[in-house]
DNA sequence: TAGATATGTCAATATAGCTGACCAAAATAG
DNA sequence: CTATTTTGGTCAGCTATATTGACATATCTA
């Protein structure tokens, strides 16, 4: 490995720990609303997921979760049981189960957006575009490593 | 909110999951090494700030962690048994405790960051140096927000 | 019709966090 | 010097989120 200037092993763990920093962050602002409905984090990015993502199936989310599907059962049964979600029969494949969100879990996800979204906008919204572009191209570079 | 066309709602959920995704991946990474040595993801943080901050006091770590001293006790015990930190009395108050690691927590530090850095190493490689650093600082303005 | 695929579910276990209560040593304030 | 505060350790029990393994069911495909 290079020993460039600004690769150096101490800025490498600086990153590792910032992207530690980042992520809780990111993901503790929302924990009060969370606990109103008896949510936890697992419930958050589930829910998250399925409002990029509308309609995806099971497995989809299997695999940006990265759980098993007995975690993510426990999950999907309460917002189920909590009316933020549908489940559907595939069009194509009845076995291929896609997942909506409900009225109810739509302003759930909004509450919940809301208030996660004011730590990345402050945090963007004083810089210029060239960085934020560059920021997102150096975090997916990291995740598609 | 002023909708600034690289901030809109869309691209912050995007930066929301990819900080996730970028977090876990980090994380991952080096999760068999630790279970070589039966240690988890609470002890890899715990060692990777050890070493970054070497002789720094329980409440330091307490508070970079944000755990309670119940759960990081657990951990520290763990890493004290296995040999990899000692924990001496402060100097100037003795109740200040500082932790610092053995040889045996630096082999075991480097044998991890060997691993970790790999990801973080090889998204930064072909960055040019300004994308390095404006991604350092929109990270570090999400973290400080 | 036989297998493969997608999903659900039961049971047991692990990891990492939490709260609350209580204790001891050491520093500091009166 | 004593009283209080600060720093840290520990016990016990609980919760959230994940795991593995086994088995069940419906549906699609060959």
């Amino acid at each position: 490995m290079r020993d460039l200037l600004y690769l150096k092993d101490e800025q490498i763990k600086d990153f590792i720990e910032q992207i530690f920093y980042a992520y809780r962050e990111t993901y503790s602002d929302p924990k009060k609303i969370l606990k109103k409905y008896s949510f936890g984090t697992a419930h958050h990015r589930a829910i998250h997921l399925i409002e990029r993502y509308e309609g995806l199936t099971i497995s989809d989310l299997l695999e940006k979760l990265k759980i098993t599907k007995q975690s993510l059962n426990r999950v999907l049964r309460d917002l189920i049981k909590y009316n933020a979600i549908t489940i559907k029969k595939g069009e194509v494949d009845s076995r291929r189960r896609r997942i909506f969100l409900n009225e109810k879990g739509k302003k759930l996800f909004n509450e919940i957006f809301l208030e996660q979204k004011k730590r990345i906008y402050n945090a963007l919204k004083n810089s210029d575009s060239d960085s934020v572009i560059k920021f997102k191209n150096v975090l997916s570079r990291i995740v598609n490593e």
